[in-house]
DNA sequence: GCAAAAGTGTTACTCGTACACCCATGG
DNA sequence: CCATGGGTGTACGAGTAACACTTTTGC
């Protein structure tokens, strides 16, 4: 061995949290104030150290989820987004975050709460803007949660779960075309989503609206995969090579 | 992020890889047989712990394909598959391992080489059989492994990863038939990825063949993904009106 | 010629898209 | 009645599925 500074043999391991929301009309995600060096003061993801040892990952991200944005962890959509182990990601020692990709419904929470140290909502666009400057590799975090999401909602129900416990097909359609900033047909869609089996359960009930036709309420159904998915409109010109 | 007290626990980073490739028509795992305990002489997945400071995880996965499976890494597809980090997964202390996923032509390497010690391509069925034992949570691993193989293909062309560098469409074919398990019409496949742009380029040159019309050869283009996707056969509908 | 495998043509059907049109409410 | 937004009908075209048919080799 060596007499370097760095003495701590071990990598750490770390969990960070991607908790997204569509909210005022923007894909929005969840940021905290770090209150420590390195990067204090700097936006960054909500996470934490892998610390009980008798933790799995995925309890870590529901704790972490709890912790630092006081958001309750039941019935929300919480996966594995990718592992980020560079070298040189953290200047204090290596670091191998394994980070979660979350959705969670725009209305409820007014953030904050809980440990939470100055959570906010940050539009998506405004923390991928190169001016806007985040802590360690976040931003990479960032984008690669966003194209995630995008195409998760194509193939999946979880479009539904950025939306309230009831809502309408076109607050669902709103949802998809924020998130992929596209305009869609109202009547296609609305015959799609409504044709899907155990996609949308309705409620009975109607919205009261203020000029214009009442729209029916649903509720989310089981289904979980979209049969036959929904596809994003095509590019005007796809072609020559198409590189992930 | 926090922490004002910094202590790490002890938790080791592993690399593990999930190698497969299609070969005597059937999809194939690459195992080794564990030379240490736990799980001495039990078959698991190549990998090796995160030791270089100065190591990236994909330059990890890199170095431990080559040192353990005597493949080269150059030019073949090598992705994240998942990270797992259940508590109890290593009974000597908390691992969490990285899992890579790569796609190989089954012909050019005899398996072995370099370190491996008893390296060898296994059937997936085999490895997923319930009667087959496996070390740490592998088993699992792996079954994630063909799960995400099977929709892979759907829409990249990463099919083409497992034929040689020259292939017919018929060798294409048969790689979607083995890693669905299910037959598809050749006419109709023929048709389709020759008519997806870029995705096949003609050698020119043709196969000399016993019995029967010499086929078209063909190498990788630069597409990657599928436009539009190649779609599994569906499942027949549970359509209550006949029976066989 | 015959068998075998490669490759093409044709037709029917499904599904997405575009858009005309009707429905139900507030003012 | 009119504006506003919810929801349905329908025609067209792209893409798939099924399968008859032609092509090119070895024996």
């Amino acid at each position: 061995m060596n007499d370097d500074t760095w003495k701590v043999p071990e990598i750490a391991v770390a969990v960070d949290l991607a908790v997204l929301t569509v909210l005022a009309d923007s894909l929005q995600i969840m940021l905290v104030e770090r209150g420590i060096e390195p990067y204090l003061g700097t936006q960054a993801l909500p996470g934490g150290f892998l610390s009980s040892v008798d933790e799995s990952l995925d309890a870590a991200a529901e704790r972490e989820l709890t912790e630092e944005t006081g958001l309750d962890p039941v019935g929300l959509h919480l996966e594995q987004l990718h592992t980020y182990g560079a070298p040189d990601r953290d200047p204090r020692q290596r670091v191998v975050t394994v980070c979660y990709l979350a959705f969670v419904p725009g209305l409820p929470p007014p953030v904050a709460g809980g440990d939470a140290r100055s959570a906010a909502w940050v539009p998506t666009k405004t923390a991928l803007h190169p001016g806007t400057e985040l802590a360690f590799d976040h931003k990479k975090i960032i984008g690669d949660a966003v194209e995630r999401t995008r195409s998760k909602i194509e193939y999946t129900t979880l479009a539904a779960a950025f939306c309230g416990p009831e809502f309408t097909v076109t607050d669902l359609r709103r949802v998809y075309e924020i998130v992929w900033d596209e305009k869609l047909d109202p009547r296609n869609f609305h015959r799609k989503v409504t044709g899907v089996e155990n996609f949308l359960v309705a409620t009975g009930t109607q919205t009261t609206r203020q000029g214009g036709r009442p729209a029916a309420l649903y509720r989310r159904g089981p289904a979980r995969l979209l049969h036959p998915p929904m596809l994003r409109p095509a590019a005007p010109k796809p072609d020559a090579s198409q590189t992930s």
